[in-house]
RNA sequence: GGGCAAGUGGUGGAAUGGCAUACACGCAGGACUUAAAAUCCUGUGACCGUAAGGUCGUGUGGGUUCGAUUCCCACCUUGCCCACCA
């Protein structure tokens, strides 16, 4: 046997992936008598190269599924590539290519490297989403949805990045910018395609109740973005024309402090209600300048608070009271109904508005620390709560009970009515890109948008497309793809030429990786009943809204279509936490990116996955550190060459004789518990690692002793750290398992070793003594010693008496097994 | 402004009511070597002390407890998410 080596590890690790792939030692078979695990990790955009990202999040992955396999499971790994998408695009204008071959190349770098880590996938299961055997089915369910009225078309104001040249979804929209790019977005009035998300918020806000086994934050951050609140609506009406305006508020208990009505700029009213006034003129050149503005600068962070006053009266319903009505660019058109009351003295953003443009105030809410103060002194608004004055038959009342009593008067009254509003807006999903699905649809001048048939299925992407970067849609220049026939009537029509979010691909992947090949159907039902839900999804935080949020929708929604008989497709999912370098995210502008790729020519797949599975806790940040590497490097080092030294083939019975074999004994079986149990209880590698260390500093000073009838229990103790090594370092443990005799079985398919209880017993305790609280003495005692031994123990102690001399025992409380603690 | 995490040696981290700093990195000393690397051994929270030993110590301040890194309250700092959301 070699000595452990650079060269030695790349021979391993070569030799290793071989047999995996040629024995195809990870398929996973559907039925099967074991039990079932989808262990599945969120699949790569194909870039070409993996970065530490990747190797972090899918070296925690195979660390549960080897786990899983080890344990007996039946267990599906598959690995893919949410392959459409804007870089594709990006390189083919810069280097003139095509993007599905850029796309491809890419995908075949990138399975290379990922095989180079030794993830145990079951590659017959490889799957792109730009296959067109995979985005037909995007256009199916797309067409299912359009049936099910989920999936319609609306003009409306929408994000658009100026860099991309596309529209983006509400969730793609980072603090104001493109989730891409970082470009400032804007808004453009354009007819789009949207997914009714909507029609299942209440559904998608419940359901999160039912994933006990996701991270607190993302299940915080979920809810915080579908955002239900209770509120009131409140109908108001134009004193001119008597119409109905309706204005959302959470404050009912305020309405008796309402001293005008502020209307979003693109109120629909507006038009009407100013038409033909004297402000006309005014009022829409304000809203002209409203719509120009990027939503980032309108809702820029200053307290100048811009609006305009129409000329307009409404009513108050509870009072009768005709107060004006104005525009202002801080009520939103999307939020509640796009238009306010105002209650300067109880809401600050409105006490800043009637200051800066003189409108009158009035106080409805007491504050309990400060009875006497009036309108006239308050320096901000009083937002807390207090008893209502000034509120007619409601004066008195604590504000949190008239919040109930005022709406359900009003809702008695026909005033308003006790609403629920979300913030959750359904899905744009039009791209006006080229390197996406097709949304299949036929524009005719006489049935209007016409589905493309079932049978016509795949609107594939046409091949060829010149793309230039500018001029909008390729699709668009595309004469053969865009002049179609009617498919209703056979007269000239034309295609739709927007392609889907990609986000649409990646919200069902999961359902195919069950049946890939199904061609007939989207999947195979049988397949889909038996590995759903995945058991184990694993993935950046990233994702907490966009991806997840939308496979959650397109469960539910496959749920209603008869084709699932689950509500939720992702029972545990960890998040892992960042790399960094320097305290920094790797990035290439940093500069500070470490190529996996060289770490493993330097030290071998098997290392670099040690290193970034002991560094930190997988949910944890992970500072990157080359003395890291290292460490992880010495200790395969130390294993490798205690199995070659110290391992020989040997038969004989394992009589535990002394102390030193009993202590190795207990160390092996105490290590296979807590391994066992670190990994499925919060994926604790970190100290799963550093108990197989333990082990081994055990294993080395054992074998100093260098007696030949202990053979047998040194051999027992090598296996063991071959066995629990082997999901965190397979190729390493494959070689050594083969060299102890197993040669042709896959340490992959080796048995978890079990610990046996009564190995892990002691005869004698260190039980510490505390006096008021501070360890003064330790004991070595008899496990399991009662109350009155131990108290004849310690208490007879010289340098406990010293302690307790001359004063009283007050108080002795025994924990079992641990410490005495004497109160004085 | 709202929500959620987190704060422990020189460093990554361990301990979730019971000996704070496991395991590792780094550093220092020693062995081997002509020498270096590698490897092995020893030490390594701070302060006082020759030592035995003592005092302090898990962001800050308070509380509960025989006992708190762990539980509770307030605050500070950092990170993430949301945010003129009525």
């Amino acid at each position: 046997m070699a000595a452990y080596s650079t060269h030695e590890i790349h021979r391993i690790e070569e030799k290793w992936q071989k047999i995996w792939a040629d024995q195809k030692t990870f398929r996973a078979l559907a039925s099967t008598d074991k039990p079932k695990f989808y262990c599945l990790e969120m699949f790569p955009y194909p870039s070409g190269k993996i970065h530490m990202g990747h190797v972090r999040n899918y070296t925690i992955a195979d660390v549960v599924a080897r786990f899983k396999m080890m344990q007996g499971f039946n267990v599906l790994h598959p690995m893919g590539y949410d392959a459409f998408g804007q870089p594709a695009e990006n390189a083919a204008i810069k280097n003139k290519t095509d993007p599905a071959q850029w796309t491809y190349r890419c995908i075949d770098q990138m399975r290379e490297e990922l095989q180079r880590m030794g993830f145990s996938y079951d590659w017959d299961r490889e799957i792109a989403t730009c296959d067109p055997e995979y985005y037909r089915w995007n256009q199916w369910i797309f067409l299912k949805m359009l049936e099910k009225g989920l999936a319609y078309k609306k003009a409306s104001a929408v994000n658009w990045c100026p860099s991309c040249e596309t529209t983006l979804a509400n969730e793609e929209v980072i603090q104001d910018a493109c989730w891409r790019c970082k470009t400032p977005v804007v808004q453009k009035e354009l007819e789009q395609w949207y997914l009714k998300i909507t029609a299942y918020a209440e559904e998608l806000l419940e359901d999160l109740k039912k994933l006990k086994d996701w991270p607190s934050r993302v299940v915080a951050m979920q809810e915080n973005w579908i955002g239900k609140s209770y509120g009131t609506e409140i109908d108001f009406k134009i004193k001119k024309t008597g119409e109905k305006l309706t204005v959302f508020t959470t404050r009912p208990d305020t309405i008796f402090g309402a001293t005008y009505v502020v209307l979003a700029p693109e109120h629909p009213l507006l038009a009407k209600l100013v038409k033909g006034t004297g402000h006309e003129e005014k009022v829409m050149a304000f809203v002209k300048k409203a719509a120009n503005l990027s939503k980032s600068l309108r809702m820029s962070g200053d307290e100048r608070k811009e609006g305009i006053f129409t000329g307009e009266y409404a009513i108050n319903p509870v009072n009768g009271e005709e107060i004006p009505v104005w525009i202002a660019d801080y009520v939103l058109m999307e939020y509640g109904t796009g238009a306010i009351m105002a209650v300067p003295t109880h809401d600050q953003r409105d006490f800043l508005f009637s200051k800066e443009h003189n409108l009158s105030r009035r106080m409805v809410i007491q504050d309990p620390k400060n009875p006497e103060i009036i309108v006239e002194q308050l320096k901000c608004a009083y937002e807390e709560s207090g008893k209502l004055i000034n509120s007619g038959r409601f004066n008195g009342f604590f504000n949190e009970e008239a919040k109930q009593k005022i709406s359900q008067w009003m809702e008695r009254e026909k005033m308003g009515r006790i609403t629920v509003n979300w913030r959750l807006r359904d899905w744009l999903i039009s791209r006006q890109r080229y390197w996406g699905t097709p949304i299949p649809i036929i524009y005719c001048p006489k049935c209007g948008a016409v589905p493309v048939p079932d049978d016509q299925l795949p609107v594939g992407l046409p091949k060829n497309v010149q793309i230039t970067g500018q001029g909008g849609s390729p699709l668009l220049q595309c004469k053969d793809f865009v002049n179609v026939k009617c498919p209703r009537c056979q007269e000239d029509a034309r295609r739709e030429t927007d392609t889907m979010a990609t986000f649409f691909d990646s919200s069902w992947y999961y359902l195919r990786f069950c049946s890939p090949q199904a061609d007939a159907k989207i999947f195979d039902k049988k397949d889909v009943a038996y590995w759903m839900p995945v058991d184990q999804y694993i993935g950046g935080i990233e994702h907490a809204i966009l991806h997840l949020l939308y496979s959650r929708f397109f469960t539910k929604f496959l749920r209603d279509l008869g084709l699932l008989n689950f509500d939720e497709p992702f029972q545990r999912l960890l998040t892992q936490g960042m790399v960094l370098k320097d305290g920094e995210v790797m990035s290439k502008s940093r500069g500070n990116v470490v190529d996996p790729d060289e770490v493993i020519s330097r030290y071998g797949a098997d290392t670099l996955r040690l290193f970034i599975l002991f560094a930190a806790p997988p949910e944890d940040q992970l500072e990157w550190n080359d003395s890291g590497m290292d460490g992880a490097w010495k200790f395969l080092c130390r294993v490798w060459n205690a199995v070659e030294q110290k391992y020989q083939k040997t038969v004989g019975l394992a009589e535990i004789q002394d102390d030193d074999d009993r202590e190795l004994e207990r160390e092996r079986n105490f290590s296979i518990k807590k391994i066992t149990d670190d990994i499925p209880n919060g994926f604790k590698f970190n100290t799963a690692i550093s108990q197989l260390m333990i082990l081994m500093n055990r294993i080395e000073k054992y074998s100093l002793r260098e007696q030949p009838s202990k053979q047998v229990l040194l051999n027992r103790a090598l296996e063991t750290i071959v066995l629990l090594l082997a999901p965190f370092t397979p190729h390493l443990c494959e070689e050594l398992w083969e060299k102890m005799g197993h040669p042709g079985q896959s340490v992959a398919h080796a048995r978890w070793p079990k610990f046996d209880e009564k190995a892990l017993k002691k005869d004698s305790v260190e039980v510490v003594a505390q006096i008021n609280g501070k360890v003064r003495g330790k004991f070595e005692v008899p496990v399991d010693a009662s109350e009155a031994d131990l108290r004849e123990i310690v208490l007879q102690d010289a340098k406990v008496l010293q302690y307790i001399e001359g004063k009283d025992v007050k108080k002795f409380i025994v924990v079992p097994n641990k410490l005495v603690s004497i109160v004085i």
